[in-house]
Order: structure tokens, then sequence, then C-alpha cells
DNA sequence: CTGAAAGCGCTAACAT
DNA sequence: ATGTTAGCGCTTTCAG
């Protein structure tokens, strides 16, 4: 592996006229045979064999900018995310590998706009849509009413958990308040009572919802919420971390909490960093949960809410395809209703009964 | 998140001849003043704000297409890869993130080939230089020599862990059997001294090259490899509970390895299954050390080989848009050498030193 | 059956 | 200081 990289030719590549004067023909005849469709192709097979010929020769590609000038299309899809500089995001990586997926079936290219942030951001998703792709989808958008509103017409768009009501964007989610609860309701019937919920960032719809669902399983249980025991954080593992951390601190003599229900799985595996530093067993003295299901919790074995994230991501792509084709005058534009998808609650070696004595946080 | 999403207006996106219209004035007006450089944009400032206000007004924003037909460049890198169906892919998501770092610093998008297997639809590759992107980073691909001269060479690729010489294309990789060797090296000062190695595809360089730093680090050691100790597999987690599975089977009744030393850590995470699923425990009765240290190890706390995963992403990016640069007259190309970057090892909660009596497979 | 012409949106020459 | 012209590579009428 150690060859001195040679320059590379950088000869341009070979255009359709380049291929019709080889071949002794005009630039459209070449064109007639070589996209195969279309035109009523009605060359006679002695030429079309001479252009074919001449165009392997020099190794004809179709220039896709050229083609999508006039063609108005790119057969790409963008995928426009968040992407943490300190932590990856396994979340997208579900997502996008859906988003891919199903492209790719469809003969789609997905091309990835990282924003540092939605709100100091949002004035960039219009530059996305400048004819690079053909559909945009926003993962997880933080975006207010203002900024939705902002969002390009000319560019199908569609949402993925939207924390906002963006008009005529098809927005993608999953049933998150039910699977909190159902998640909730599980270590309560298990016997859990301070039940520790590190949350989202209140500004997200997905965290708010999560909130809800562990109030409502308290609520329907008969179960008086321990108080204090939500506490609002970001999703990610340092933030996890933190606030765990900072939470211990500040509750320092008093009964630990016979469970932690962290907001999404990064969350968790902060938690499990400082139960692991602090000595505290898990599951024996203290279980922990996590929500989305990501790669990162099953490797770990983290009992965890699944929610169907490829499958969010294939949806996406599919239904962003059919509005793209529809746009373009081909076929119908997909029924136009948001979709929820169910979640679902996934065992892991995290959870078990509460510990039977106290213990006190030191 | 239940409205009825309103067809979206389809209005196409303004041009900069609406943009003249609008203001009064002509199209290359309309250019000069919005694209603010090259020409000597000598327009009078009160024009100049004509065309400011129509542009806000109509909501221009300039067709990336038609620019990339004159300008030759879309900025936007391409990133060429295999993505299981079954399982996620950590390596590469390591590795994209950097990409997509780096090169959003240097204003670039970046755009996924998704291959299913190299060999197979290797011919697929010359197809994505068809103008939509600027250059191409082959991620970790398997190629034969007659497949790499098919590459096109009007555009600029660059490879990360490539298994063959591919001539004029710059290829950046790690240290990967200095890692294994000091990985198995490590092992044995420890004192262990039946180490499996499950390994990846014969076919894969890299592979190759950990299993000589298995042989290597015995050979200096003055240890001779327990025969049989090294099985061939694939790099994912699926491939890693197979062999080791069929490979305890095939040994029944044998001493059991004091470690595995395993190919990358989705290998591992493989392993992991199986072990647990036996009640063996890790690291009491066995150590487990990966490759990679991608975040699955990280947050399942394995021990691992560390390559710079992020980082040969991001120079990756850096030298493939100085190489596109310089294709199109701005600046030297990159001094074409391959770069090799050191791995090191990290820690992890599977390592420790080998059980004190001897164990039979069951 | 095939070629000529026009245009997608933008930019870089050259004219005014 | 502004407008005209031509062309990037491809496709789609419309003439031959």
């Amino acid at each position: 592996m150690n060859t001195p990289a040679k320059p590379r030719k950088s000869s341009h590549a070979a255009t359709l006229a380049d291929v019709g004067r080889a071949a002794g023909v005009s630039a459209m005849a070449a064109s007639a045979v070589l996209n195969g469709a279309r035109t009523s192709a009605r060359i006679s097979e002695e030429t079309r064999d001479r252009i074919l010929e001449a165009a392997r020769q020099l190794n004809y590609r179709p220039n896709a900018t050229a083609r999508a000038l006039t063609s108005r299309r790119m057969n790409t899809l963008g995928l426009a995310t968040t992407l943490n500089r300190e932590e990856l995001n396994q979340y997208f990586l579900e997502v996008f590998t859906g988003v891919v997926e199903a492209g790719a079936e469809l003969g789609q290219n997905t091309t990835v706009f990282a924003l540092e942030d939605w709100h100091r951001q949002a004035s960039r998703i219009p530059s996305f849509c400048d004819g690079r792709i053909d559909g945009l989808i926003l993962l997880a958008p933080l975006l207010d009413d203002q900024e939705a509103q902002q969002l390009p017409d000319h560019t199908p768009i569609l949402s993925i958990h939207s924390n906002v009501i963006i008009p005529g964007v098809i927005n993608l989610e999953s049933d998150e308040e039910a699977g909190a609860q159902a998640m909730v309701t599980r270590l309560l019937e298990m016997g859990h009572r301070r039940i520790l919920h590190l949350a989202g960032p209140n500004h997200s719809l997905g965290a708010r919802r999560r909130v809800a669902g562990y109030l409502r399983a308290h609520e329907q249980a008969g179960v008086e919420p321990p108080p204090d025991h939500v506490v609002e954080g970001e999703f990610h593992a340092e933030s996890g971390r933190r606030r765990l951390t900072q939470w211990l601190e500040a509750h320092r003599g008093e009964e630990l909490p016979h469970a932690i229900f962290a907001g999404n799985d990064a969350i968790a595996m902060g938690c499990v960093d400082v139960l692991v530093a602090r000595g505290i067993q898990i599951p024996q003295q203290m279980s922990l949960v996590g929500f989305d299901d990501t790669q990162l919790a099953r490797s770990a074995r983290l009992a965890s809410v699944r929610q169907p994230l490829r499958e969010l991501g294939q949806r996406a792509a599919r239904l962003l395809v059919a509005s793209v084709d529809a746009k373009l005058g081909e076929g119908q534009p997909p029924a136009a209703t948001n979709l929820v998808l169910p979640t679902e609650l996934v065992d892991g070696a995290t959870l078990s009964a509460p510990r039977p004595g106290p213990l006190r946080i030191t």
C-alpha cells in the first residue's frame, strides 16, 4: 500500500456529442439510443450498434446535472439531521439505514445535510432544496411555527418525529407516550416505586410525550409519582452522566431510586457509566431502562422501548419518492396522512425486581 | 400531529430570469449581484438593491444543477460503502461522521452510495461519478485489480482501508497489524495462552493483517500458537455467533480458550451473546477483546484496538476536497502519499487475568 | 429513420 | 454600468 499515487488523467468524461461524433451520428441519435426509452427510438439496428459500441469505447456516462436540468430530477433524497460533534448519533444511524435501503430499491441516493442546531441553522434548509435533491426528510426537527413557514414549497418535504405540525408536510412518528406508559407500568407492576425519569429537553415534543407516559402510568396505577423524580436534560450520554450525577449529589442521604427510566438509550448508557463508577449494581440494586432500542441498547442488553426506527426511515423514503413522482406528474400523491407506528417493550439484562432492602444515596 | 397534510403549492422555484424581470434588469445583472463575486460586479448601488429585494421577495435560490453544469462542481462528496441489511454498520457510522464533519467545514455535502457487495456491484461505481459528486471515497473496498482498473479517472477518488493498491488513488488506513500484535502481546503478557482469534474474511487485507499481528505476537513471545485457534469468518455479529458456536461444538471436551481476540467489535458482540447464553463469565472465565473501538465497544465496555476511524473520515474528506480543488485549477494537489495512522489499545471490562483453573468446553 | 433547433438555469465572455 | 450572446450536456419537439 505504499505506491506513490500517480496523478490520474483528469480527462473529461465523454459527452453525447463525443459519442455521436465517434459513431458518425448526431448527439440526439445517441441520446435516443442510450436512454433507451421515451423518444420513439426508431433508430436502425445498425446505427444503434455503432452508437452503443462508441459509447462503450469512450466509456460514456450520462451527466447527472445536465440531465437534472431538463428532467428536474436527481434521483436523490435529502436527509437533514443534527449530528452531535461529540457522540455518534445511533438514532440517526437506524433511520438513515432505513432511508438508504428503501431509497436504493427505488433507485434513489441519499444525501445527508448535517445541521448543528435546528433553530440556529433553520435558514439553511431552503438552500438544500436547490435542485440537488428531489425531496427532503427532516429528521426530528425542532422548529417553531415561524421557521416551519419558511420551508420552501417547491420541493416535497416530509418529517420524522417533528415537534410541530408543519402545514403540508407529512409527519411519521411512533407512539411514544404509549411506549413510555407501558414501560413505566411494567416497572410499577414489578414493584418499583421510586422511578427516576431522566428526560430529554422540554422543547422536544417526544421528550414531553415520554414524560406524559411516565405520569399517566403512575396515575393509572394509583401511585403518586415521587417528588422531584423527573429531570430535564438532553438526548445524549454526556447529559445522562451529568444529570444523574447532579441529581445524586443533590439527594445525598435519601433513598436511592429503584429504577431509572432514561429518556433515550444514550442517556441510559450515560447512567451506566455513573452507576458502575459508584459501584451500584445493575439490575440487582437498580433497574435501568432506555428508549429507542438502538443497536447500542441491544448490544448492552439494555431493556428499552422499541421504536421502529428503520421502518420509519423506509416508509419515509417510499412516501417521499411517491410525492416526488406525483409532483412530476407520475402517479398519485400519497394519501397525505400522518403515520403513527406502534412501539413495543424490549427486555434486557438491566431490568429486574426491585432490591429487597432500602439503600441510601452516598 | 393529525392534521391532514394540505397539498403544498408546487410552484417552481424562482430563477435568475424571474428575479431580473421583477427588478427590471437582465438575468446576468442579477447573477452578478447574487453571486457577489467573480465578475467585476460594478452594478450601481441602486439596482443592486432592487435586485436583492426582488430576490428576497421571490425567495430566490440558485439552482445547484444548473450551476454545476458550468462550474463543474456540486460541492458534494460521495461515500461508497456496503451496508449490511441485517446489522447496522458501526464502522461506517464512525467514518461517515468524520467525513460529514470535515466536509461541512469545507462547504461540502456528503452523499452515500450503498452497495450490497463490492464485487457484484463494482460496475455501478463509475455511474456514481456522473457529475453529481465532485469526488468519491471508497470505504473499505474489496476490489480486485481488474475492477480497480475500471474506476473512472475523471473524478478524484480516494480509498480508506482498501484491500488492493489502486493506481492513482490515495489510500488511508491504520496500522492494523501493529494494533493486533500489541493486543495479543498484551494478552500473552497477562498469562493467556489459548487465544482464539475469530478473524474476518481472508479476502480482506485488514483481516489478514490482524491474523498476521496475532501470529507475530506469539512468535515474538516465543509462544507456539495453539492449533486450530484462528477461524475465518465475516465482519459482523451474526458471523461471530455462528463461528464461535461451531467452534465450541467442534472442540467439545477440550480446554476452553482463555481469551477471544475478535476480528472486530461486531464479532466480539456476537461472542458476548454466545458466552452469556452458555453461562461463561466475562472476564472471570474468559477474556474478550475486539477491534476498531466503535461506539458499540465503548458502550459495552469492551476492550478493543482503537482505530482513529473518525479521523480517517475527516482526513479523507479534506484530502479529497484538495484533490477536487486542484483538478479545477485551484491550489496544488495534495502530496499523494498513502497515510497510515497509528492504532492504540483501549481498556475495558472484558479483559482480565486468565482464570486460575482449567475449564472444559461443554 | 435521422438531424436541426430550442431550452432547462446559470455563468463567462464580449458588446454596448 | 448594464445588456447580448453563447454554451455547459442533455432532452424534446418538429422537420426533413
